[in-house]
RNA sequence: GGGCGAAUGGCGGAACUGGUAGACGCGCACGACUCAAAAUCGUGUUUCGCAAGAAGUGAGAGUUCGAUUCUCUCUUCGCCCA
């Protein structure tokens, strides 16, 4: 017998899978369909860890499936559009086009390397015009569906650049590239609204059975739905505006209202465009980025005005108007009342401005005589220092209470608000899916006939000018649309649109004519194992769940409004970082250890290396593993089982060298005991094991169980004991009846994971069986021998044999019998005796 | 600050609806093979104790015949939102 040799055999059984298209999936109604589906990936250059973790775990599900005998669609593309290939191709003098094919074909070579079970010919790429010319279409299709809008809204604007940056672009405020500081700038720009559906994607998440309920409520916080009151302020103090309209989810706190602060956009600033006071302080607000986040962070600022805002439950109650730079305009109505007591951001800027801070609510161990001293207090209590609202308890009846009392007064009325915002798709860049619009002399919006889509993005373009290339495409620009001159829209798609209708795609990739048809998708969706990483639990998935219901509204086509009907969030790759003397990052490979204790430089061994936290790999922190190296020196079945083998997958997983050579001597020593375990077959047999039989059913039930929760780490630990069980039974040197039946069940439940080592050594056992899923026999999980623990008072103190079913009074003969607790009980009585079939004994003494 | 989750040997982690805690792996120790080393194989490995035995799943309480599992309080860590 030779050594196993991974290269040889994965080879083999790549191009036999290739060959034989193995993994070619078409409708077929007479089995059940099973979709799984991996996010799919975004062509960087080469595969990572992450891609490694991602695409076994997916590959493990989708080969497990094949083996029960389901239809499995199990493809993979490209989300190959975006910023990375626009950025590698302006630094390298490059087309964007040609580096992101050159990366796809890196990327699939070594994703076939790995032994996946795709199907390759659903194959679609993003970038591609195959795939985009349909996804002009949607948009089309979306616009006359009145779900598309244009609107100026405000972006993070790169002054020197001339460029619009994404949020992560946006560094300490200066621009990433430039340095310079980001400026916050209205455009035009177009939206999806998926405002429009906010209740149902809320309601809906509930439906979500098999989703982790870590991500259903995290989407439950983003959409962010509030119970509250919108209340309108009468105004005094100018001629300029009457009222002044606010949303609050805290009415109740209305007597503590000491200032009342509006957005610098807010419709009252057209009053001030000339005042220089108010545009340096504009200026200055402009400064603080757009997130959420930095507006937080940023020192509360404001511009005091001569108006007055009057409280409409005490109108002798009068207080000051400003602009703060913490109140944005696209929430509520851009304009939120102060009441520093209770809130504290309110809080931070009274104090700032030195405005009045009156306490309306107590908590429920404090007299009425509390004060608010230090910080805000948010807490529930009950109202006091509020007349006519004292005493109601905060925060149900106080708010409830609060708002019924406006509403009769008319003067305010109870409105549900969302914090989800309408989705900007706008994108001043080149490498993304043109959006088919175009605007005639008088700038109306035209679409783009279908019989001129796609539209193409050209292909010679200069990536060195400032602002968006394609704006400076003239010829590009210009189109006739019914004889009449028209200019294309520049912006393109952002790249969530690319991938919130992929999985639709996918079940009918080849269809040149439409997007997807009924058939395909009738049979096909929903996907039914979605799998990928948590850090896309937000946007992607609320993206896609938001297309779905789009793209079915008033369409036959598509009869389903939630595309994944389960979903896995798998967990990161994480390695140690290491760090020379002069706090530099150095990599894994440039690093030693004789202890596994001290660590040192490889090329300078006197050179100590600091260890740092395990964390993520990432090439800034240089504390990546390269998959290619790992599957050259180990080949893929054995790096998959170490991907899987340590940590459960939902968690994150340290990378462990160790752990990885483990695996591949697993292989090795499993490729022994096969061949073992095949001479040993092919002698005479004599002996029957039922223990044989017995182990290898209680193994396929566990690993059965196992795979249903995505416990591949434990299916791991039971191929080891598996071994441990063949290896004693080899060292025998019997062939028993039953041992070359049941090994093959080995093998074949060992596929999904390691399916170049166990497809080989199931053929050198001379099966020519199309492989299936084996069944457990259930008299082999029901043993007739049962183990009962003894226990005194509830501790174990001794374990007896007994035949299943016993009662208790036989049992406790026995024990007796055996004298098993004799110097436990002498001197004591027993008073009571806990019996628990085939399980447990436990007597209570006294 | 709010929401959610987690905490088990030196390490990663097992444990079905409350019923033998520590499966499996790593590491470590010892042994076999070897002139020697590596590789490989075997044995052991929660802690204290020579042992009998006792303690033990972040800390403290509670429910129960019995709690890693259920309830409450606290500590620490992680994630999301602010």
């Amino acid at each position: 017998m030779d050594r196993y040799n991974f290269k040889l055999i994965e080879d083999k059984w790549q191009k036999f899978w290739e060959e034989n298209k193995s993994f070619k999936t078409s409708i077929d109604k007479s089995k059940k369909k099973f979709y799984c589906l991996e996010m799919f990936p975004y062509p960087s250059g080469k595969i990572h860890m992450g891609h490694v973790r991602n695409y076994t775990i997916g590959d493990v599900l989708a080969r497990y499936k094949l083996l029960q005998g389901f239809n499995v669609l199990h493809p993979m593309g490209w989300d190959s559009f975006g910023m990375p290939a626009e950025n590698a191709a302006r630094e390298n003098n490059l087309n964007p086009k040609n580096w992101t094919e050159e990366n796809i074909k890196t990327m699939k070579f070594q994703l076939k390397k790995l032994g996946l079970s795709i199907d390759w010919d659903r194959e679609i790429s993003t970038c591609s015009p195959e795939y985009y010319k349909h996804q002009q279409k949607i948009f089309l299709d979306l616009f006359d569906k009145g779900l598309v809008y244009r609107k100026e809204s405000y972006v993070n604007w790169d002054p020197i650049d001339k460029t619009v940056l994404a949020n992560e672009q946006v560094i300490d405020g200066k621009g990433w590239r430039s340095g310079a500081i980001v400026q916050r700038k209205k455009l035009n720009q177009w939206f999806f609204k998926i405002s429009n559906f906010s209740t149902e994607l809320l309601d809906s998440l509930n439906q979500l059975e098999n989703w982790p309920d870590k991500v259903k409520s995290m989407q439950k916080n983003w959409i962010g739905k509030s119970y509250g009151c919108e209340i309108n302020f009468s105004i005094e103090g100018s001629d300029k505006i009457k009222s002044i309209k606010c949303y609050t989810t805290r009415p109740d706190t209305l007597f503590g209202f000491s200032f009342l602060a509006v957005s610098v956009d807010h419709p009252l600033s057209k009053f001030y465009e000339n005042d220089k006071k108010f545009i340096t302080f504009k200026e200055e607000c402009s400064k603080t980025g757009t997130t959420e986040e930095s507006i937080a962070q940023a020192e509360k600022i404001g511009f005091k005005t001569e108006l007055f805002a009057i409280n409409p439950l005490n109108p002798k109650k009068k207080v000051p108007v400003y602009f703060a730079n913490f109140v944005l305009m696209d929430y509520g109505f851009g304009a939120v009342f102060g009441c520093p007591a209770h809130d504290q951001r309110d809080f931070d800027f009274a104090k700032k401005y030195n405005l009045e801070i009156k306490t309306v609510v107590k908590p429920k161990d404090q007299g009425d005589n509390f004060q608010v001293k230090d910080e805000a207090y948010n807490g529930p209590g009950s109202l006091i220092n509020s007349e006519f609202l004292n005493g109601f308890s905060v925060p149900d009846e106080s708010i409830s209470e609060t708002i019924k009392i406006l509403e009769n007064k008319k003067i305010g009325n109870k409105k549900i608000n969302f914090r989800l915002k309408d989705w900007g798709i706008s994108r001043q860049r080149y490498w993304g899916c043109p959006i088919p619009i175009a605007y005639d002399k008088d700038n109306n919006i035209i679409k783009v006939p279908e019989k001129d889509l796609p539209v193409l993005l050209p292909q010679d373009i200069d990536l060195n000018t400032k602002g968006n290339p394609l704006d400076a495409q003239s010829d590009w620009k210009t189109i006739f649309i019914d004889q009449k001159k028209c200019i294309r829209e520049t912006d393109t798609l952002d790249t969530f649109v690319d991938s919130s209708w992929y999985f639709l795609r996918f079940c009918s990739a080849n269809d040149q004519s439409k997007s997807f048809n009924k058939s395909d998708l009738d049979y096909w969706m929903p996907v039914d194992q979605y799998i990928g990483g948590v850090e896309h639990a937000i946007l992607h998935l609320l993206y896609s769940r938001f297309f779905t219901r789009a793209i079915a509204l008033n369409n036959d086509e598509l009869n389903i409004s939630e595309p994944f009907d389960g979903l896995f969030t798998q967990g990161m790759v994480c390695h140690q970082t290491y760090k020379d003397k002069n706090n530099n990052w150095l990599s894994p490979e440039e690093v030693i250890t004789k202890n596994g204790k001290d660590f040192y430089e490889k090329n300078k061994p006197n050179n100590t290396v600091t260890v740092g936290n395990s964390e993520s790999m990432s090439k800034s922190k240089k504390n990546t593993i390269d998959p290619q190296m790992m599957i050259n020196n180990y080949g893929s079945d054995s790096v998959r089982l170490f991907i899987l083998s340590d940590s459960p997958p939902e968690k994150d997983i340290q990378w462990s060298e160790n752990g990885m050579s483990s695996s591949y001597k697993f292989i090795q020593k499993f490729w022994t005991l096969a061949n073992k375990v095949i001479d040993l077959t092919n002698t005479t047999s004599s002996d029957y094991s039922k223990d044989i039989d017995i182990f290898t059913n209680q193994s396929i039930d566990r690993i059965n169980t196992a795979m249903e929760k995505f416990s591949y780490n434990v299916i791991i630990a039971v191929f080891h004991e598996i071994y441990n069980f063949y290896n004693k039974i080899v060292n025998t040197k019997k062939n028993y009846e039953n041992l070359k039946n049941n090994f093959e069940k080995i093998l074949i439940i060992m596929m999904p994971v390691i399916p170049h080592l166990s497809n080989e050594c199931l053929t050198m056992i001379k099966n020519k069986n199309i492989p299936k899923w084996p069944t457990v026999e259930k008299k082999y999980l029901e043993l007739n021998e049962k183990q009962i623990v003894i226990q005194i008072n509830g501790k174990k103190r001794n374990i007896i044999s007994a035949e299943s079913g016993l009662s208790e009074k036989i049992i406790i003969e026995k024990i007796n019998q055996m004298k098993l607790i004799e110097k436990y009980t002498k001197d004591k009585t027993i008073i009571k005796t806990i019996y628990i079939k085939d399980k447990i004994i436990n007597f209570i003494l006294k």
